[in-house]
DNA sequence: AGAATTATCTAACCATGTAAACTACCTTGG
DNA sequence: CCAAGGTAGTTTACATGGTTAGATAATTCT
């Protein structure tokens, strides 16, 4: 190796210092999403909610797998997401230890309800960028989604 | 096509799905870093020991302001980092309600360590994305740590 | 049938965020 | 000069959401 700092393989365009300001920042931001409130629900919930929308009807061991999480977590969310009428549980027919989670119409009503006050709360923020920026973000967008892509090894969850 | 789902003003370039999938990735990312955890300190603690490093002395206040969180948030993260010999706290001799917070010796030896080693892990990561991916995410760097800058009034904290 | 595996849930724990109330110190106006 | 009010920090109590370990029940394998 010829390079001053080397971190790692890939790293000879990437400085220590960009390093730990890569970590901060996602983590940072990452937390401010999290705890950012439009409404009534956390993000956990909210992020749930989508995920059953997006795939239902599912089951708790794939909620958690796409989630990145355990599952007796998914089944904590998804009790809230029951008592608030959001979802419905029912016994697979064919898997009796499975059940199948899907969104009732409550649950459609506010995902898009979410999705349209989410959309603005981050639009404020966005915009306070350039339209170049923006730009910037979009195109590093799949290059977040592959870092944080559990089939890539990165979590430990599986 | 102009633009079909206008979601604010500077949003004629991203649409609606890509502002999910925006938060979301963000959101996910964030916890993914924030769990992996190297060693013994929390990201928390990490991410508190560096704020302190970066402006010794400080006070609970600046470093509650700068990590945007509420000040007894700080006050437990630093009773830890206190606990465990990384920092010290010092009465102001100007002003007796507040303190001057620092690194000890052995915190400025463990900051320096916990460098290494985060970056060791992020760097295992980006060393699965391409030189162009990597190039790409610099580049948005700045645009995202804009995004989370707490002087942009994103936070309620202050 | 009996054993192993699988899906899920329960229970207990931990970390870390919050708001509200309290303490101690500083500052200032009568 | 001292009482009133502001400010820094801590304590307390609570919520959320992650974890692991262990229980339960249904399925699958031999």
């Amino acid at each position: 190796m010829s390079n001053p700092t080397p971190v790692s393989r890939t790293s000879e365009s990437i400085s220590r210092e960009e390093l730990t300001r890569l970590r901060m920042t996602l983590g940072r931001l990452g937390r401010v999403l999290r705890q950012q409130n439009d409404d009534g629900l956390s993000y956990a919930l909210i992020s749930l909610l989508f995920s059953i929308g997006r795939n239902q009807p599912t089951t708790a061991g794939e909620l958690a797998a796409g989630e990145g999480v355990t599952p007796p977590s998914v089944t904590r969310s998804l009790n809230r997401l029951l008592e608030l009428g959001l979802v419905k549980r029912e016994r697979d027919p064919v898997d009796g230890r499975a059940s199948r989670i899907s969104l009732t119409a409550a649950g459609v009503a506010e995902r898009s309800r979410l999705l349209r006050s989410r959309e603005v709360w981050l639009s404020e923020h966005l915009d306070r960028l350039t339209r170049e920026e923006l730009d910037l973000l979009l195109v590093a967008l799949p290059v977040l989604e592959r870092l944080c892509d559990p089939e890539l090894d990165i979590t430990p969850g599986d």
